[in-house]
DNA sequence: CCTGTAATAT
DNA sequence: AATATTACAG
C-alpha cells in the first residue's frame, strides 16, 4: 500500500521534527506529545497538520525501525504513538504497533483505512484483544476531531490502574465496571494529571524481548556451555549482547528449564506407551514418498551394562532402561541430504549432514549422532511442533556444514560415515587421534566403502572452550583405544544400524561388505545393519 | 557476589 | 503470557 521509500517525499529524510526540540518538552504536561508513523507520505503530511491544529506536538517518520530507535532513545519525550496499520514489524510478519505495545508501555493509535476495518475484523480484533498497553483505532479518513479525542483516552489510560483491559465497549457481559472504572478515572484524570508517572521515567529500560534470533543465541550458548554448566552469568558472556543483563538471562534460564523439563517427562510418558505395546508385529507403516517409518521389535537389553559406566551421568539417555525398538529412523526428506535426521524412541540422535566443496573435492555424507544433550536440546528447540516422534515437513534442521578439519564438538559418541568418493571421512592428519582412529578402527582401512565406520566420543567435553572441545580419544565397539572406555552396545548396534541405513540411501553397493567382514553374518550388530538397510528399502 | 528457586509484580 | 523483580537459602 504505503509507498516504501519516497524520493520524492515531503518529509525529511530521518524522523522529522517539527515542533520545538523535544527537550523542551520533556515535562510538557499541557501539550500530548505525538509520535506518527506512516509509510505514505502525503498521509503523514495530512495527519501531521492535523495534529497541529489540535495543538500536540508532533514528530513524525516514515520507517518503522525509525519509530522503535527513537523511542528506545527518547520513551520519554512522548505521550502517544500514531501508527499506520500497515506498518510492518522488524522481524517477522508482525505489526509495527504489536512491536510498539511489546516494548514500550506507551500507548498506540492505529490508523487504518475502512476496508482493514470491516473487511479483515479477525485482523482488527486481534488487535483490539492486545492488552499490553493501550490500543486504540482510527479509522481513515481521520478527522481533526478524532486527533483531539485522543488525549482524552490517552490521559485515562494514564491514570487507570494498569491492570484492568479497556476493551471497546461489544456490549456484552460484566463491561459495566470497567466502564465505571473508566469514568473515575477521569474524573481522577484531573486531579493529578500532572505528576503521571509514565513518561517521567526517562531510563527505564526497555524490556528485553526474546526472539527467535535472541533464543537461538541463547541455547547455542547453553550448548556450548553444557547443559549442566550453563548458568546465567556465563550464558550472558557467551551472548555478548550490551542490552542484556544477567537477570533477563536468569529468567530466561528459569523458564527455559521449566520448558525442557515438561519436554523430557513428555518424552518419558511416550517411552513408557511404547513399552506396553512391545511385542506387537512389525507394524509396516506408509512408506509414501518421502517419509518412511517402521517400528522394529528389538528386545535387546542395550542398556545392560551402561550402569558400571563411570560418567553415565554424561549421557543420561543411555542409562539403563527398559528396551524399547530403537530402530524406528525417519529421514524425512530422502531428496535432499542436507536436512535431514535421525530417531528413535530416544528422540533424536542424529542428524544428517552434508560436505561438499571439502578439501578432497568430495562429497560426503555423515550421520552424526549426537551427544544425549545435544539431541534434547535440538529435540525441543529446533523440532517444537513435533508432538509425535515423527518429523514434520516444517522442521527440518538444516545443518551447517563444518569446515573441513574441523571437528564438531557436538557429535558423539558416535559418527558413521559414507565416502562417495574414494577418500577418508575426513582428513583427519590435523587431529592426530583421529587419524589414529581412521588407521585403526575397525573399518578404517578401507577407504572409500562405508567401511568408515567408527565410533567415538569425547572424553572430555567439559574442559570447556569451544577451541578445547576435540575428541579426545576414539575407540570402536571392539578395540579400546587410548584407554578409553568402551561404551555399552546400544550406540554402537544403533550406528550400524544407521549406517546399514545410509548406505541405503546412498545407493552404495559396497555397504553389505561391512557387517560381513567384520562380524559375521549371525552377530547382532549384524542384525542392526539389515534393519538398517530394511528400513530404507520399505 | 553468584546461583537456583519460588513468589510476586509489571 | 512473557518478562522482570525480589526474597531467600545455599
Amino acid at each position: 500500500m504505503a509507498a516504501n521509500s519516497n524520493p520524492n517525499s515531503l518529509i525529511h529524510e530521518n524522523a522529522n521534527i517539527t515542533s520545538p526540540p523535544l527537550l523542551d518538552h520533556q515535562q510538557s504536561t499541557t501539550a500530548l506529545r505525538l509520535l506518527i508513523v506512516d509509510h505514505d507520505p502525503a498521509n503523514l503530511k495530512l495527519i501531521q497538520d492535523l495534529a497541529f491544529q489540535c495543538n500536540y506536538i508532533v514528530t513524525t517518520c516514515y520507517e518503522g525501525s525509525q519509530a522503535l530507535n527513537l523511542l528506545r532513545e527518547k520513551r520519554e519525550c512522548f505521550d502517544v504513538v500514531l501508527c499506520d496499520f500497515h506498518m510492518p514489524g522488524i522481524i517477522d510478519d508482525t505489526h509495527l504497533f504489536e512491536h510498539l505495545l511489546q516494548e514500550f508501555n506507551i500507548p498506540v493509535v492505529v490508523m487504518c483505512s475502512m476496508d482493514d476495518a470491516s473487511s479483515s475484523s479477525a485482523v482488527m480484533e486481534s488487535m483490539m484483544k492486545k492488552e499490553k498497553g493501550a490500543c486504540y483505532n482510527l479509522v481513515k479518513p481521520i478527522r481533526e476531531e478524532d486527533l483531539s479525542n485522543i488525549w482524552q483516552n490517552v490521559m485515562m489510560e494514564k491514570t487507570l490502574t494498569r491492570k484492568e483491559d479497556y476493551c471497546d465497549d461489544d456490549g456484552s457481559e460484566g463491561t459495566v465496571n470497567k466502564k465505571k472504572r473508566r469514568s473515575v478515572s477521569i474524573e481522577e484524570r484531573d486531579d493529578n494529571h500532572d505528576h503521571v508517572q509514565q513518561p517521567n521515567t526517562p531510563n527505564k529500560k526497555p524490556r528485553f524481548v526474546w526472539t527467535n534470533e535472541r533464543h537461538r543465541m541463547f541455547v547455542d550458548a547453553v550448548l556450548q556451555l553444557g547443559i549442566d554448566k550453563a548458568v546465567p552469568k556465563k550464558i550472558m558472556e557467551l551472548m555478548d549482547m550490551p542490552q542484556l543483563t544477567r537477570e533477563n538471562v536468569a529468567s530466561h534460564l528459569q523458564k527455559f528449564r521449566i520448558h525442557m523439563r515438561k519436554k523430557s517427562e513428555e518424552s518419558q510418558q511416550i517411552i513408557r506407551e511404547a513399552n506396553n505395546n512391545t511385542s506387537s508385529s512389525l507394524k509396516t507403516t506408509n512408506h509414501n514418498n518421502a517419509q518412511i517409518t517402521q517400528t522394529l521389535p528389538l528386545a535387546r537389553p542395550y542398556y545392560s551394562d551402561l550402569a558400571a559406566a563411570a560418567n553415565v551421568a554424561d549421557y543420561p539417555f543411555y542409562q539403563p532402561q527398559p528396551a524399547i525398538p530403537d530402530a524406528t529412523f525417519e529421514f524425512p526428506n530422502n531428496n535432499n541430504p542436507l536436512f535431514g535426521g535421525v530417531m528413535n524412541n530416544n528422540g533424536i540422535i542424529g542428524r544428517l549432514d552434508h560436505q561438499s566443496n571439502n578439501n578432497h573435492g568430495r562429497s560426503i555424507i555423515m550421520l552424526n549422532l549426537l551427544q544425549p544433550q545435544q539431541s534434547s536440546l535440538m529435540m525441543q528447540n529446533n523440532y517444537p511442533h513435533s508432538s509425535s516422534n515423527l518429523f514434520q515437513q516444517s522442521d527440518y534442521y538444516p545443518m551447517p556444514t563444518p569446515p573441513p578439519h574441523q571437528t564438531c564438538d557436538d557429535e558423539a559418541p558416535f559418527q558413521v560415515g559414507m565416502s562417495c568418493g574414494r577418500s577418508p571421512l575426513f582428513d583427519y592428519s590435523s587431529t592426530p587421534l583421529l587419524h589414529h582412529q581412521m588407521n585403526n578402527s575397525l573399518l578404517g582401512q578401507d577407504s572409500g566403502s562405508i567401511a568408515q565406520f567408527h565410533g567415538g566420543y569425547t572424553t572430555a567435553p567439559a574442559s570447556a572452550s569451544p577451541s578445547s572441545l576435540s575428541p579426545a580419544g576414539f575407540f570402536s565397539s571392539t578395540t579400546h583405544h587410548h584407554n578409553q572406555q568402551q561404551l555399552p552396545n546400544y550406540p554402537t548396534s544403533l550406528a550400524i544400524a544407521a549406517a546399514g541405513a545410509l548406505s541405503y540411501l546412498s545407493n552404495s553397493s559396497a555397504a553389505t561388505q561391512v557387517p560381513t567382514a567384520l562380524y559375521g553374518s549371525s552377530s547382532s550388530l549384524f542384525d542392526d545393519y539389515q534393519l538398517g538397510q530394511a528400513l530404507f528399502q520399505g
